[in-house]
DNA sequence: ACACAACTCTGTACAGCGTAGAGAGAAAGT
DNA sequence: ACTTTCTCTCTACGCTGTACAGAGTTGTGT
């Protein structure tokens, strides 16, 4: 069901009382084996092990010694379960040290949250339609915004700009969790699989050498500098700076804050 | 299985024959009465109008009028048909016209590749661990770097400049995509959902207002400013004409290359 | 003390998935 | 005509999320 796999559906009200923890609930029955925290903590375990495909409510089920329909007791789907480990990760992350430069602050949160990614590859697999809307999950939001604050801009422009830089490390953090993971599962290494496939594509005419020369050029350059087929901390890196560097720029007012003309 | 959504296992020349057309193979048998290429149409058309969760091989298998197991005589698993129909849709994408602006040209390839993205939203959901080396993803990246070329960038950072580029346009556009096919299939617009939550989430005490004072203001200034929660499109062309800045900066020599340096 | 309501936990069952393996039938090579 | 090679199909396995019904446990109201 890579479809469903997160929420935004479901009723609110449940979601949203799992997340903080209320019960709110008469206790009248049998005192419950588990508790919500044991479940997602487990699910985490084996997420982060063994990839979120191996879980399942049956694993995790097993995993904590219940039978897999328990799990319903406490939670209404697998969807919300996935928010509640969307959040409770997010509790890893803290505040940043405090700064007179923002870009410090910047790249120090860009940094923590690239890390996280890294720690809980299954994170950016997710299908995040909807923030989950968990205290850390909100914490995460509010400390970027704060990165920002008073540094000279806009409303609508810290919010673009917290947005830009998110978009960014998720996108670079998403290929980068998703190399290693599938190096991981496939046993080759990139250059691995580079040497196996190259000759395979040099036997085909159409492929031939000279269609493609650039990418040749730069594939070499890149392979022969990183030692691999692609190096996402370097662009990560890089790229935050380029980009810091574009929000300074609208910062100090050198830019007249619009973009591109394209040709119409 | 979530997990294995994509390739990058399975034999590297079958793959690659399939991704370029080649057949190669004695032909003795019964007349085919499919080709790989309807397989990979259908297969496209279901995922686009149903989302990749309905496509399934059984499905696909309906939609030609043939029993499931016939898809395996074309292709050797889900997996290589998750690459040849990502391959397939970057054909969609064409040279952008010559301009002596490498700005423009890079934003012109951004957003076509911003409406490929939402053309065909599961595109951005596959695990895409390792590119199809097919002929239209090579050509893709071969049309940005040749975006990039000769305007005084060194190897390294042409490299870094496309990858950084396509991380970024790939992050929003993935936020926009899930955020756009979760408002049709729960039949709630962002809004509706926000406003259904909020008031939920002021019950609970540990939520109250003052706790997240700036994502508070923020979210309201951008509310109101963009009519929803978020504003995907804005926040892609608002982001790139800043990242090009950066870029822009690194070519006139006005910074350092570098970045910016944490306290250790 | 007893009945009842509310609760937890479990077993069974269903419809779906990807695909392994065996076998029927068709076309081409000899 | 015989054999080889290929296409196509059927059946089956182990997996998935979860609906539903029922058994057992606990707290409340009388």
């Amino acid at each position: 069901m890579t479809d469903a796999d997160h929420t935004g559906t479901g009723d609110p009200r449940r979601t949203i009382e799992l997340l903080w923890g209320v019960r709110g609930k008469p206790r009248r029955g049998p005192k419950p084996k588990l508790t919500v925290d044991e479940i997602v903590t487990a699910a985490i375990e084996i997420a982060d092990t063994e990839g979120i495909g191996a879980l399942s409510v049956r694993r995790g089920a097993e995993k904590l010694g219940v039978s897999p329909m328990t799990i319903y007791t406490y939670i209404p789907s697998r969807a919300e379960l996935l928010d509640l480990m969307m959040d409770r990760v997010h509790g890893e992350l803290t505040d940043p040290p405090e700064s007179h430069d923002w870009r410090v602050t910047m790249t120090i949160l860009a940094e923590d949250a690239w890390e996280m990614y890294h720690r809980h590859p299954w994170l950016l697999q997710l299908t995040t339609g909807r923030l989950p809307l968990g205290p850390h999950t909100f914490a995460k939001h509010e400390r970027e915004l704060a990165a920002v604050d008073a540094i000279g801009l806009t409303d609508l422009e810290m919010d673009a700009v917290v947005a830009m830089v998110n978009g960014f490390v998720q996108g670079i953090a998403r290929g980068s969790v998703e190399s290693a993971s599938l190096v991981r599962r496939s046993g080759l290494t990139d250059m691995e699989w580079w040497t196996a496939s190259a000759p395979v594509l040099a036997e085909i005419p159409e492929a031939d050498a000279g269609l493609f020369p650039l990418a040749a050029r730069i594939g070499q350059a890149a392979g022969e500098a990183h030692g691999a087929a692609s190096a996402p901390l370097h662009t990560f890196r890089f790229g935050l700076a380029r980009i810091l560097d574009g929000v300074e720029q609208l910062v100090d007012g050198d830019s007249d804050g619009s973009g591109t003309e394209l040709p119409s």
